[in-house]
DNA sequence: GGTATCCATTCTGTATACAGCGCCTGAAAA
DNA sequence: TTTTCAGGCGCTGTATACAGAATGGATACC
């Protein structure tokens, strides 16, 4: 949900063809069909798609400023790689952003309705913490409303230039604030870190509502760490390793 | 300089078409000659920019990522316009991400030998900013080097996805590093305000080198802030108004 | 006089054709 | 056996043609 959240505006109505290469393309990319450092030739792609080669390259320009594909100095792109570093980097960069947004929505004051869908939004994750922690598998439910956290929490700072900066940081598919709720679920202490991640949230609000700016900046980045814990943990577990979004993408210590 | 930071990956070479039609988009958009609002349809450009569609499209695609197009719903691209806080904003988020890139710096520690360059351009804007205080104009100087002084600091936190996201938020001309410059020494105070921005230099590379990381991002946070002085002073001085890069973009208060 | 409707113009999205460049392969010579 | 050169293939960048949709203006009706 949040990976599209780029494209999303223009999906609205019939997906054009260059949406649908893009989407198409993505997923290509995401799922490892097309392996990091491929270059990805366009004539291939129109047979492999069924679209002409105006769309798909349109589609490889956006993908490319969406970070997932590079140019090619003699033309044309290739699927990016990313080093363990790069992904704890974006994580970090996104917990920046985030903490930024928390911190203005906090220092210019939120009128109290506004505060009213997020509190919504945090109730319903209340209980799917407490399904969770009673043995349902709740998690599809959780990434859902996690992302919707996220983006409420954006609204509440009113800034469409932070927002943008945001969104363009959580293109990237392991950046994204749901990107490791799958591997989190692998987690020995999984409980420990969902109860502390929603604790994260309420009490953002709180800070965000009591004005305090510092405090809600903090608490996103410290948020946004979690994620960084939680890529820790799978690079040293093979299985949680798969569950990360664009694992494709990744170089573990040693290969190029 | 850091405008086109970019797009320069592929004018190394001879310029393609697709990057000449950029580069011309953006001057006429930043000239004031497409004004914000405006719908930008291709036939015109082919006409004016002497290229063919396609690199026009291409072009327009690539500037709507940058942030200075906006897509219409119902197809095609219109200039976009800016509110005086989202300026406010848009430096809010360089200073935020400038001040995570020295906090990186800072934490992870910089082989001294690394540390050279910027001390070199440090040295160089010193002599730059004792010129000033003598009379002689030396802002071109000090454009550039503060230009490099910001990049060499991005090359410290040696971290693509911050740099990228730096570059990205620094696309819209008056978030750059750079932007508020010219405003800058038209201000009554001018004087101090550069001392003050040298020492942030001078500050923030002893704190990087100190591995003091809380204060390596505040100093840069602040830095950035001088930018939102020198906005606030051009707002109220129709002639320092007209010295932001872009100011053709800005919509004041009132207008739509 | 205002409003709604219809038509023509104009634009975008898409497909395709063409030229030039680069790269890779294969063969020949040292 | 290795290196170099030549040839061919594939690729990108660019231009252009075509179809469907939207927009704006003019006209007719209320």
């Amino acid at each position: 949900m949040a990976l599209s959240a780029s494209a999303d505006r223009d999906e609205e109505r019939s997906p054009s063809q260059t949406v649908r290469a893009q989407l198409a393309l993505r997923d290509l990319i995401l799922g490892g069909e097309l392996r990091p450092g491929d270059r990805i030739s366009e004539l291939p792609m129109v047979d492999r798609l069924g679209v002409s080669r105006t769309p798909v390259r349109l589609a490889l320009v956006r993908l490319e400023e969406e970070g997932l594909l590079e140019a090619i100095p003699s033309g044309g792109f290739a699927v990016r790689s990313f080093s363990e570093r790069d992904v704890f980097d974006a994580i970090e960069v996104r917990g920046a952003l985030e903490g930024l947004a928390a911190r203005l929505a906090a220092e210019r004051g939120v009128p109290a309705d506004d505060l009213l869908p997020i509190r919504d939004c945090l109730a319903e994750l209340d209980a799917v913490v407490e399904q969770s922690h009673a043995g349902t598998d709740a998690f599809p439910a959780y990434v859902e409303l996690n992302a919707r956290f996220h983006r409420l929490l954006l609204d509440l700072a009113d800034s469409p230039s932070v927002a943008r900066q945001v969104e363009r940081a959580a293109t990237l598919p392991f950046a994204s604030p749901s990107a490791f709720v799958k591997v989190q679920a692998e987690l020995p202490e999984a409980r420990t870190v969902l109860t502390v991640a929603q604790d994260h949230h309420r009490c953002v609000i709180d800070a965000i509502e009591g004005r305090e700016g510092t405090r809600a900046e903090a608490i996103m980045r410290e948020h946004a760490r979690l994620a960084s814990r939680n890529l820790r943990f799978a690079l040293r577990n093979k299985a949680a390793f798969e569950l990360i979004p664009g694992a494709a993408l990744l170089r573990r210590r040693g290969r190029t």
